[in-house]
DNA sequence: GTTAATATTAGTAATAATTATCAATATTGA
DNA sequence: TCAATATTGATAATTATTACTAATATTAAC
């Protein structure tokens, strides 16, 4: 068997993750649990994350360069990534929305498409 | 300046890309034009890939997990992945259906979305 | 509260993918 | 043929992540 079993280090994570919209790195998450946890090793916060992940506590965000990022938000929404300043915020969208996707990309296409990965960028608010 | 040279190593790699639907990684490139430059390095094939790509004849694809993938379609058009057997299919779109999934993003979003990244998942027409 | 079973950790080594460095070679235009 | 310089192969270095392992922490049963 394998039933999962409290840590404090798993526990502040998912603090962490709950209560910042900055979509953190595995980096950036280590860095921000040494203040608290000194002694954390980097491998933990890995381990960890993709635990989260795994048991759909958390999501994984990939963005072609850099780091893989985490969101402690797993209702459904999209990324926008901001060319000038990196900035990534979220995106509202409705299930609706990710069906029209979805079907937009059917229509030329034999197979069964089950859904999509995507993000958007542009310039944001503030840099546009 | 910087003026661009030929070499038989990049026009082995532009051959490769233009004839080919595998959109290989780099390894694969690499794999494949050993066979007719024995000695080529895969830096060679890598500075030669993000060349082209930077030129706008190739295109980088990032799949969240495993090496980036490149294209030698440089058509606007997406990319499908299927979960059972990981064979990467092109997904024919037009400019309207690019600015239509822009435009569903954009509606509750005060930035300036430019584009967008994705690809589709699901299975393909053999695999289903 | 001790104990036993085992999940988790810190620390470190290993791996995967990619980029950087550099002396030798190839291309190009004069 | 020559000089300028872009490109190469080879290798080292870097970045991001996963794997390994002995020590530690958690948990449920006594």
């Amino acid at each position: 068997m394998n039933t999962t079993k409290y840590s404090r280090q798993r526990e502040t994570i998912k603090e962490y993750l709950a209560n910042t919209k900055d979509h953190p790195s595995a980096d950036m998450v280590y860095a921000h649990l040494r203040k608290t946890i000194p002694n954390i090793s980097l491998g933990t916060v890995y381990r960890n994350l993709n635990l989260l992940v795994s048991q759909g506590e958390a999501v994984k965000l990939s963005f072609g360069n850099g780091p893989d990022r985490f969101d402690g938000n797993i209702t459904p929404h999209y990324h926008f990534v901001c060319t000038e300043c990196g900035y990534i915020d979220d995106l509202e969208i409705s299930e609706d929305d990710v069906a029209r996707i979805n079907d937009i990309a059917s229509e030329n296409f034999d197979g069964k498409i089950l859904g999509h990965y995507a993000y958007f960028y542009g310039k944001c608010g503030s840099c546009k």
